[in-house]
RNA sequence: UACCCGAUAGUGUAACGGUAGCACAACAGAUUUUGGUUCUGUUUGUCCAGGUUCGAAUCCUGGUCGGGUAACCA
């Protein structure tokens, strides 16, 4: 296992790794850990996903050993190359590289010579039921199952019989190759399960080669086994399966690696279901599986988290037998952790109210030294410019203001951060609407920077932009998809759509940026100050800055004023 | 009504028969040219009932609650 940026040797301990201790211990493995992660290529990656591979990748690390990236390709329907690149991209983009890739439908003829070997010591047969009658004839949770009229075939008939589908005699559906073990079988998937079903598809790796697919549980033991994986790691729900994944190795005699069951991610105002973000972008409910608010790993990217912050959330969370609910902030704050450390500051005012200082020269511009990253003396300063014409943010004046509000109000001096304190003398309102839209300030020359000599403090610094020289870009600020918690709480037969929030995404056409924004491409990452993290979109063109919100900055203020509403 | 799995502060996780810790959240304070960052402190927990043991979050039994399982999906 190696990878580009390194990931660093995840450290927390979990009951994974007390297996694989103990397997170490007992020699079972030779000592040897080679993981696997295996998705099916009919969707994009998310955030729980993430999980799995930091996981699997990461395990691989800690022990020496190796992870395979394979890809779990065995229903043509719904799978497309489309995914196959984007899911290679994800896990590049966090910073794995597998030691192989692979891909189950490599493994079609070894597999099918396996169901041969199965049908032979009788385990196996040809059912020539329909899809009602298998399930009729399958019982339920309560009842159990009856054998089915071809149960018995000979071993010859059966042979026989698998051998014409795959050489394409029979249309879909009307026959499937199952398991022989028990139909009164307590767990449901052991009542004879399904292993091979006719499906006259392409597929979009081996073509027309093959009219009949293995299901799952038929391919995936077998691909860990051919592999030589030792742990294979899956989610809570394949728990059931693991007794069915047993049974098809042992009765071959293969190779056996061990199953190992984990809880999968569950996010607060999140949904991870690939079925339910695919009918998203179906229904244009987002702008696409990109959507900086899905939660998939391409979103995520693009609405500007780190790698680095996703490792360290992944490593923060755990891993256990629980299925439990994770806040949200604790994703927010692993990027923010990581942001801090990293991102420059910028001012940026996104709800402009103008400001004009009275006492100072109309045509004077003063470059004021500002201070990159307060993070990081390494990132230096850069000269940011001071006019007479300004702009603020909105929220940052009152009139009135609150006894808790120590922003700009008529008579109070605060710090234009990098700039001078001002004062405010009086304020334009627009006639008609009674709305303040200007403020007249005035600044004292002697605080050039920001400080006074005579040492006067002030209780507030806020941002600014000089009007003349400000760049307009549209912010895309992003916020929750579901305004539910919990999404697993939305009542069956309720449209679980109208459960988003309707403020998930609200465009600001025209901020005004500093200077040195203007120049800023796709990608780029940076704090302004006092509002959040942001990045460049990939829509962002020379013309036309776009930057999205990544997260905002903690807030005590907006705690303050919620408490109070 | 069957089988499998799980349960430790609000949330997520450690403790592997020997002092219940950590992170996030919340609250209070200090520092601060970001109401950011950083630092300090505080509140809050072993699902219940029995049993084994000098000693149980941990082992056993029974219960309660939660999740999973009846695609020719993975």
């Amino acid at each position: 296992m190696s990878t580009e940026e390194t990931p660093s040797v995840p450290s927390a301990t979990n009951f994974i790794r007390d297996l694989i201790d103990a397997d170490n211990v007992s020699g079972r493995f030779d000592g040897r850990v080679h993981t696997r992660f295996p998705p099916e290529p009919n969707g994009y990656l998310h955030i729980g996903h993430a999980k799995s591979i930091c996981l699997n990748f990461g395990l691989a690390i800690k022990y020496g050993g190796q992870c395979n990236l394979r890809f779990d390709d065995t229903n043509p329907a719904k799978e497309d190359v489309e995914y196959v690149d984007s899911i290679q991209e994800d896990v590049r983009w966090l910073g794995f590289k597998w030691d192989n890739l692979f891909y189950a439908s490599d493994y079609f003829e070894t597999i099918y010579q396996y169901a041969e070997a199965l049908i032979e010591k009788g385990l196996a047969y040809v059912d020539s039921c329909s899809t009602e009658e298998i399930r009729q004839l399958r019982g339920s949770l309560t009842q159990p199952g009856k054998p089915g009229p071809y149960r018995d075939r000979s071993i010859a008939e059966n042979l026989d019989l698998f051998r014409r589908m795959r050489a394409g005699e029979f249309p879909d559906g009307t026959h499937v190759l199952r398991a022989k073990i028990d139909l009164a079988h307590t767990n449901m998937n052991m009542r004879d399960p399904l292993l091979y079903r006719i499906r006259h598809a392409e597929h979009h790796r081996t073509g027309n080669k093959w009219c009949i697919y293995p299901l799952y549980d038929f391919t995936h033991g077998y691909s860990d086994s051919l592999e030589r994986i030792t742990h294979s790691i899956c989610t809570l729900e394949f728990e059931n399966h693991r007794p069915l994944y047993d049974w098809l190795i042992e009765e071959l005699d293969l190779y056996h690696p061990q199953q190992i069951e984990f809880a999968r991610l569950n996010l607060t105002h999140m949904m991870m279901s690939k079925r339910k973000l695919l009918e998203l972008v179906e229904t244009k409910s987002v702008s696409g599986w990109d959507d900086p608010r899905m939660p998939t790993i391409a979103g995520i990217r693009r609405r500007g988290y780190t790698p680095e912050a996703m490792r360290a959330f992944c490593e923060e969370i755990g891993v256990t037998k629980f299925n439990g609910l994770t806040e949200i902030v604790v994703l927010e704050n692993a990027v923010r952790a990581d942001l801090n450390k990293t991102s420059n500051r910028v001012m940026a005012v996104i709800n402009p109210i103008k400001v004009v200082i009275e006492n100072y020269p109309d045509d004077l511009v003063e470059e004021m030294d500002a201070i990159n990253n307060p993070e990081d003396p390494s990132a230096g300063s850069r000269l940011v410019p001071f006019s007479k014409t300004l702009y603020i943010e909105k929220d940052d004046f009152m009139e009135t203001p609150h006894k808790q509000f120590f922003r700009m109000s008529p008579g109070r001096e605060v710090r234009l951060r990098w700039g001078y304190l001002v004062t405010c003398q009086s304020v334009v309102k627009d006639p008609a609407t009674g709305e303040v839209i200007e403020l007249r300030c005035t600044y004292d020359p002697l605080t050039k920077g920001g400080n006074a000599p005579d040492g006067r403090k002030v209780k507030s610094t806020i941002h600014w932009v000089s009007a003349a020289h400000a760049v307009t870009a549209e912010v895309r600020l992003y916020d929750h998809l579901f305004s539910i918690a919990n999404v697993a709480d939305i009542p069956d037969g309720e449209d679980w759509k109208n459960y988003l929030n309707p403020k998930s995404l609200v465009v600001v056409p025209e901020a005004k940026l500093e200077r040195s924004l203007g120049t800023a491409q796709p990608g780029y990452r940076c704090q302004f100050e006092r509002l959040g993290y942001f990045c460049v979109d990939k829509d962002s063109t020379p013309e036309k800055l776009v930057f999205n919100r990544t997260v905002t900055l903690k807030d005590d203020w907006a705690k303050i004023q919620k408490k109070q509403a």
